[in-house]
RNA sequence: GGUUCCGUAGCUCAGUUGGAUAGAGCAACAGCCUUCUAAGCUGUGGGUCGCAGGUUCGAAUCCUGCCGGAAUCACCA
């Protein structure tokens, strides 16, 4: 995204090579990027697609375009040429009004709400057998910044979350805790209901493990044999199978369990700082899709076979037929979620319908959006299937089986610790109260492992090594909201009434080029926002907020905004303080991390 | 085996709609606090951008092949 000043190069430029040239170089297409930091400038025009045109050499062309854009854009106040590189620098004047447009807005970088069409984002999507862990924790972080960001670039979010709140997998945990349970609650033994629930579902592999051992040992049958045909295998299908019919005894019970992990869910989303605008639950929604696959049949876009059961034939696309119903009528689980795409779609009429969803579904999307396609729905390329990767762990993938998973309550406990050894260490806030102490802590803790999560590119696997911890110097959270606190001190320190009252006006031969290369950065934020929501990429957000931390504090240790004695200086650094923190406050704001006042 | 994604410093990651001498952090070493918060700042060392071709004035970035890793390819969800 252009801001206004490079359109207004990037036009300027495209009406001198019309004129030079008989050719059209359209605006959009005429590339304006950083200098870099080796080089003097601010922005560089690369003039290699224009020297053809011209005739001429390259360094020949960039003298020409800077000396005729010198002329056109009064912004401008010099340029040289390296090369093929035209770079240009524009007067501190430019940089002034941009601070001076920007300094008193809260909302700087972000953009007004544009029009009513919604985004949908739908996050979280636990399983209610087990509580949730680091794996959940990204996917939960990923959506809600994704959220956030679109937000902040101007759309309307809708957050949803479709709880898996049925199924064999809950009639495994439900069983075990009927057959062993003694009637235990998270009241009677003090246990977080998530927590108790996912214990009877180990409770339950580990019994069916020894009854299929049993099996291979004494029936001589294959492993996968052994663990249908176990006693408590086909206990829990028929559980499941009255589930279906609605069976009073066994619906109580599953409401009472659910229940227990709802509460446990909402400790841990409330601590994790993530909240939903509306949730579905699987119950209600298993059985659409039924009506949307029959209507495709009808019209001719899906095949029956002789069995009975309907597929989509997809190998025109690249990909295989896909059940959708089977013979006996009943659905799949694609059924199930071309049902959801429809009911999402009729309840919100959104423009953009996000699934955040872990790469081992790929496939699934992919087929998703095709037979959405050939039912003919029109939202069909409205589903966009924001895929991450997994978080690993030194020794590989989390396993359940083997104990290494990391659990996300555990996790946040052992970041709030280390925020507060960290912080007692330090000293600094020993005149806090209890309360706020705890508070900070959370903020530190949470910021810590918000920001290790969001900064890495959400498709890529990343690793987590629970031994060495998370940082809290160099490249993380903590350094943004110690970077955040430091400004605060001085902005505190000046007083609300000394703030609000400065008109910066210093002498413009007096701007140094720590205040001008912390401006640039400054002026790159909405554009930064926006770009961040094209690309539905927290990551972005994230990296370029340390870039903006960095540039501050270079700017704080080579020069004082406070004991500057020309009045006039102090002011316009105040105002540059005070801008910054906005945009750190409010870049850390679409992560979902929170930034204390003093650390 | 098919498909998709990933491979950048010892480690964790940026940089990819093609642009200048590939950047940070951690770890190691050396400096900087009587001055607005040292959770900071500065410096040193560390790279065949997996490999090989190709396209281009120009390739970490695009194309092809290969190597390595991950995911997926169920009448499971």
């Amino acid at each position: 995204m252009l801001m206004d000043i490079e359109k207004k190069i990037a036009e300027a430029v495209s009406g001198i090579l019309l004129k030079e040239t008989g050719q059209a170089f359209p605006p959009g297409g005429i590339e304006l990027q950083k200098t870099r930091r080796e080089f003097e400038g601010d922005f560089t025009l690369v003039v290699f697609p224009f020297v053809k045109a011209l005739r001429r050499s390259p360094e020949q062309c960039a003298a020409f375009i800077g000396e005729a854009l010198s002329e056109q854009v009064e912004e401008l106040a010099s340029f040289n040429v390296i090369k093929g590189f035209l770079n240009l620098s524009l007067k501190p004047f430019f940089w002034l009004g941009f601070l001076k447009k920007e300094m008193n807005r809260s909302d700087f970088g972000l953009q007004a709400n544009s029009g009513n069409a919604r985004v949908v984002v739908e996050f979280s999507s636990p399983n209610t057998n087990k509580p949730l862990h680091l794996g959940h924790i990204r996917n939960n972080l990923l959506g809600y910044s994704v959220a956030k960001i679109l937000e902040g670039a101007g759309h309307k979010v809708m957050r949803v979350n479709l709880v898996n709140d049925r199924g064999i997998h809950i009639c495994k945990s439900m069983l075990a805790w009927m057959k062993f349970g003694n009637g235990e609650t998270p009241g009677s033994s003090g246990k977080k209901g998530d927590k108790l629930v996912g214990e009877y579902y180990v409770r339950f592999e580990a019994e069916l493990k020894v009854q299929a051992r049993d099996l291979v040992l004494h029936k001589g049958l294959d492993e996968e044999a052994a663990r249908r045909q176990a006693p408590l295998m086909v206990e829990a299908q028929e559980l499941l199978r009255k589930w279906e019919q609605k069976d009073p005894e066994t619906l109580s019970v599953w409401e009472e369990m659910n229940g227990w992990v709802y509460k446990g869910f909402d400790i841990t989303y409330q601590r994790l700082g993530v909240s939903f605008d509306k949730i579905y639950y699987e119950s209600d929604t298993y059985l659409l899709g039924k009506e949307l696959v029959l209507e495709g049949l009808r019209n001719g876009l899906l095949i029956k076979k002789e069995d009975g059961s309907v597929w989509a034939d997809l190998s025109d696309e690249g990909l295989d037929e896909k059940l959708l119903l089977r013979a006996d009528g009943t659905s799949v689980y694609m059924t199930q979620d071309l049902g959801t795409a429809q009911l999402r779609y009729d309840d919100f009429k959104p423009r953009q319908m996000v699934y955040v969803v872990g790469n081992e579904q790929n496939y699934h999307f992919d087929v998703l959006q095709k037979v959405l396609k050939k039912l003919g729905k029109p939202y069909a390329d409205s589903i966009y299937h924001l895929s991450y990767g997994m978080v690993e762990l030194p020794g590989g993938k989390m396993k359940s089986r083997e104990g290494t998973v990391v659990d996300a309550d555990d996790l946040m406990d052992k970041m709030f610790e280390t925020a507060r050894r960290t912080t007692e260490e330090l000293g600094k806030t020993n005149d806090f109260s209890a309360e706020e102490k705890e508070r900070l802590y959370h903020v530190i803790g949470l910021g810590a492992l918000k920001y290790f999560i969001l900064k890495v590119d959400p498709k890529k696997n990343m690793l987590f090594n629970p031994e060495e911890s998370i940082d809290f110097n160099g490249h993380t959270g903590p350094f943004i909201q110690y970077t955040f606190a430091r400004i605060r001190s001085i902005l505190r320190t000046a007083g609300p009434d000394r703030l609000e009252a400065i008109d910066p006006a210093p002498d413009p031969a007096q701007i140094n080029q720590k205040e001008i290369a912390l401006l640039k950065t400054l002026f790159a934020f909405p554009a930064c926002v926006v770009e961040a929501a094209e690309e539905l990429s927290p990551a972005k957000i994230a990296n370029y907020v340390y870039e903006l931390c960095k540039e501050f504090n270079q700017f704080y240790h080579d020069y004082s905004v406070l004991n500057e004695p020309d009045i006039r200086l102090s002011d316009f650094r105040l105002k540059l303080a005070q801008l910054t923190a906005t945009a750190i406050g409010n870049g850390m704001a679409l992560l979902g991390i929170d930034v204390p006042e003093r650390m």
